[in-house]
DNA sequence: CTTTAAAAGTTGTAAGACAACCTACATCTG
DNA sequence: CAGATGTAGGTTGTCTTACAACTTTTAAAG
């Protein structure tokens, strides 16, 4: 239809350019881009909790594809928990609240996730190493022992507040090959994009934990933490990344949408 | 096709019996009966990770549904991450181990996520009482102040060994009207279910927890809990549970799967 | 043996038709 | 008038058919 929502067909037609083989495809169909803009417009809230969505057909209309398409996508927000959908009515904006736009359940950037909160995230880097994995991180990213990895620790802080400690290990073939230490910095989602891995999917474990080993720098050995020991996987189920991240207790809460 | 997979269909014409106006239906999509069925057979392990299911045409003979209603089930499966589909290529069982197994992410009774650890689930009441709600679980189950609610104390054990104590509260209303204090013992669910109240969706907060406070009898008031306060909510997205369930650090790890 | 081409199998998208369901309004009935 | 009933229009649910796009296997050509 308009510009506005033009993005699905470009994808589609810039796909045709060579294709880096053995690679990750960016996400080619259609249904998933789809979801994808629809999924940006209900956390920019452009429709409110309850509110009804476009019928199948206008949107069919708008994006221009067929009312298939449009189920497929409007199908996989449903599972996901953001809309429900009700046989001769329509489909409305689920009423679950911010779990819906920064749940642990959808895989984002923690950057991406303290935005989502109304905050503003910054990372504060407090190590960026490469050395060989250790034989637990070589098991965990599936790699041969003594591959090459990028180590950081940093602190994450929303508001200026520290609210977590991470520690990460990425391969370093899956990133950029001219990379140094210095240029690390921001999300490193973003350095990963970069090289053409797209993280899509990832297995977290919580727990809770507390102790004096955790983090540095002023901070009580009391503190709380929730333990989210994470390992990140790409479309081919690839494991990229595996990251350890301690959240302060009281300061950064987060959800989970359960669905059946 | 065999008897094994009628249950689809056997749903299908039951539907068509009187049904309770104003009550949540219990499912009446064929697609959402479909991927049920599947995910059972997922869960029981008939394919293992990795391997290939049967083609969307083999599924649509088998079960004796249209295609796209076999490949409306998979793609809600292949958001939960259960799969992985491929163009050209087939639909895969994805290899993320147990967390598709008992994941947070997916809505099941303490229960059933015992069991799906490979562990004897039990539940020991400590306290079940009517009364009337606080203005905090009022507010939490969109109730009149006052309403009376059933309110339980349980600990939770696996393999004979507490791994949680858990605090429910849920409104008289929705619970069967014969009940009395003395009946209330094993899965709360099951006597939802008995009065038509099926839990669809569950919002859960996560956070670490401490203190002497939480649960009762013999234990360390140095222990470490992780801490899910949780709203349950139904078919139409009514609130039907409010729970707050501590789980012993190190004696119930659990796993979320996130999707992008 | 290597390369290329064709074929077969699988998922992705489209279009059209009709069923099932919901709401609102009009109409009938007592 | 009040309540039940019928009807029309809008929306999602399912089925059918067709073809495009992708992957692997097979066959043919060099």
């Amino acid at each position: 239809m308009t510009s506005k929502h033009d993005a699905v067909h470009a994808h589609k037609t810039a796909n045709r350019a060579p294709k880096p083989p053995g690679r990750a495809l960016r996400t080619a169909n259609l249904r998933v881009q789809l979801a994808e803009s629809l999924r940006d417009r209900l956390q920019m809230g452009e429709w409110q909790e309850g509110e009804q969505l476009p019928t199948e057909a206008e949107l069919s209309a708008e994006y221009g594809v067929s009312r298939s398409t449009v189920r497929s996508a409007l199908q996989q927000l449903e599972t996901l928990g953001l809309t429900i959908t009700r046989h001769g009515m329509g489909t409305f904006v689920s009423p679950y609240g911010h779990a819906i736009k920064a749940g642990l359940q959808e895989l984002r950037s923690m950057t991406d996730t303290i935005r989502a909160h109304g905050m503003t995230p910054k990372m504060d880097y407090h190590s960026v190493e490469f050395r060989a994995a250790t034989e637990q991180e070589a098991a965990a990213l599936a790699l041969a022992e003594g591959t090459r990895v990028l180590a950081t620790e940093r602190a994450v802080l929303a508001d200026d507040v520290t609210v977590a400690f991470s520690y990460e290990t990425i391969p370093a073939d899956y990133l950029p090959t001219d990379l140094s230490e210095k240029d690390v910095h921001g999300s490193l989602f973003a350095l990963m994009d970069k090289a053409g891995i797209v993280p899509s999917t990832a297995v977290a474990e919580v727990s809770a934990a507390s102790g004096p080993e955790i983090g540095w720098g002023d901070r009580d050995p009391e503190t709380l933490y929730v333990d989210l020991r994470q390992i990140h996987y790409d479309g081919n189920a690839r494991p990229v990344v595996q990251s350890r991240t301690y959240f302060h207790q009281g300061r950064f809460e987060f959800s989970v949408l359960r669905v059946r």
